[in-house]
DNA sequence: TACTCCAATGTAAGCCTTTACATTTTCAAA
DNA sequence: TTTGAAAATGTAAAGGCTTACATTGGAGTA
């Protein structure tokens, strides 16, 4: 129903302007092989009778769609959003276009999405973490689309990246918690069944503390879902266990604010009685009060880099390569030595 | 260059299953009229050759491509990514797909962008502010491509906005802050040139002015970017200025937010020394410290309102109406009488 | 002037799907 | 068993664009 009105197409441009509809396409895609002459009527034509050309025939017909996909879990906050600006940037500056889709953390969502811009004709694809079922790895082969893998970095995964070791950052982040004496340590988790950069976070506490010497048990684990008050809650859970814990490491920047705001709001002085640290380095991050202790991801520049690596793999043929970024620790207010109080 | 290697198409599936076209895309898009036998056998043959339809054919077969189109000045914050979260779900609901794009504030990017929506077949566009030029409209109007305006309200408009009103919303709130005698006003502004909801909040504030006598010289008046550092700056520029106002309207809570830390930094207090406030009602209000002033903008109510507005154009031909959402004063701790010390 | 060559333009096939219409199959009723 | 209607399937055109190849016309050369 509702069938749109039907709208101009190529061939009433070149009607109008008294040329073919190859003259007309090539006035639009390859301006230099045409009269002056023409171009200004074709040009006028265009104007005169509101022409947009038609995406899908021209896909079609070219065999190319010069769009490049990116699936994102949210667009919710800024998480990837900044990076994905800086992807979408440079992309533009090759002749790219780029299509975002997210996904709420859902892998089914994903796969639909997945499939949803592989059908729009998306030339590659960028993906956050490895995570995903074979079936779809295999998908995207037989559709000949090359995938990115991105906000992650594994060596040893069969498929390139351009991200940071996440594992590596948190240890340094945990280790460094270990050095200043705290023994009793919290982490505040994202939900890590298909989240391989919260489960590699995860991974690092574990790692720095085995290589102290501490017993796996001095860890309180606490998984939650995303947000500012699921950290709060989060919190205010882990806060009431016995013994306390020193230091609560969070997954993200979005959940150890959500740590600071409860921790204001019953009294707990951070980083006096209690340190609290988290992960991405947002906006966010600064404007907590206090200014919070967190990792530096530097999203600009993976995503920066991410879209040349497409750009260059579509046009050229340049095979996509594995690149590892560093995720450096940015020591603010929130993290300091135990209180020797307790 | 590079032509992807072409993937599978309904002739290759049809032809393993042994079945015509046809019969794979009834079994496709309409699965009842089709032989359980017949469905299985051609599901099977997809699932084997990893076949994705392709859009654009779908499209330009099918003439309506179920995708409406979200244009947005930036994804780089929260402002504009709550209330289109909640437009994608309500679109998912009926069975529409949303397409984003970007235009940073730029109205040369926007344009580009409506034209690439529409290119690729979007069945309907949603659109943030009134402001463009006449040619856009008469543009979409040949391609006849409803628009939806939202995040303004205008009942003179010619074009239907699903929004609140900027200017009555501004003026309560200066209003207030009048009420509680302030009579050294400043407004920090985000660009006001091609937007219209800075403009509206600009207005909002001389007309609570005028309203209670106030000479429009009262008003500082400082436009700026977009940004965290950018209120931080502004706010430090109209601080110096003599005589000093007592309240800093902020035109949205980025710099609001940025205002709020740089007054920290200066060793202002807030709000003892000088009131600032946001606008937006962001999460972000709710982390700063001390918690922001501002006005809610019912974001999520906005988008699912558009996006059903859209869904009922685009399906039953429902004609767009006008809507005015609420938009309501949020008193947190920023906001407070001017200190008699002064 | 006659001829070559090249730039500008035109012609028409092909890209992949939907769908109106045509054909075949199925099955119940006679 | 025959018949007819309904259900399932097939055929082929259409949709808007690009592009390989064909054609045209004019500048430059001998």
């Amino acid at each position: 129903m509702t069938p749109r009105r039907s709208s101009p197409t190529l061939h009433d441009v070149a009607a109008l302007a008294g040329v073919s509809t190859a003259t007309v396409s090539r006035c639009l895609n390859f301006p230099d092989q045409v009269t002056a002459g023409t171009k200004h009527k074709v040009t006028e034509a265009i104007r005169a009778i509101g022409y947009a050309p038609n995406f899908g025939a021209k896909a079609m017909a070219a065999r190319r769609t010069n769009t490049i996909g990116a699936i994102i879990p949210t667009m919710e906050n800024a998480i990837f959003a900044r990076g994905l600006q800086a992807f979408q940037e440079e992309l533009r500056n090759h002749g790219f276009t780029m299509l975002v889709a997210s996904t709420s953390y859902r892998a089914d969502i994903e796969e639909e999405q997945i499939r949803a811009l592989v059908a729009r004709g998306a030339d590659a694809l960028l993906l956050i973490g490895h995570e995903r079922s074979a079936a779809i790895y295999e998908f995207l082969a037989a559709q000949g689309v090359p995938a990115l893998v991105t906000w992650a970095y594994d060596r040893k995964a069969q498929h390139p990246s351009v991200g940071f070791d996440n594992i590596a950052a948190m240890q340094d982040l945990a280790a460094k918690a270990i050095a200043m004496g705290h023994r009793r340590l919290a982490l505040i988790s994202a939900e890590t069944a298909h989240n391989d950069r919260a489960h590699g976070r995860h991974v690092g506490v574990r790692a720095a503390m085995a290589q102290a010497g501490l017993s796996p048990d001095d860890l309180m684990f606490h998984e939650t879902t995303y947000g500012i008050e699921s950290g709060a809650a989060a919190f205010e859970a882990v806060m009431q266990l016995t013994p306390r814990p020193t230091v609560v490491f969070c997954g993200n920047d979005v959940l150890a604010v959500g740590a600071l705001r409860r921790a204001r709001q019953l009294g707990i002085d951070v980083p006096r009685d209690v340190s609290i640290t988290g992960f991405d380095d947002m906006e966010l991050a600064q404007i907590a009060y206090p200014p919070l202790t967190t990792v530096h991801v530097p999203h600009r520049d993976m995503g920066r880099r991410a879209a040349l690596a497409l750009a260059q793999m579509v046009k050229d043929g340049v095979p996509l390569a594995t690149v590892e970024l560093p995720a450096t620790l940015v020591m603010r207010e929130t993290l300091a030595g135990p209180s020797r109080s307790e």
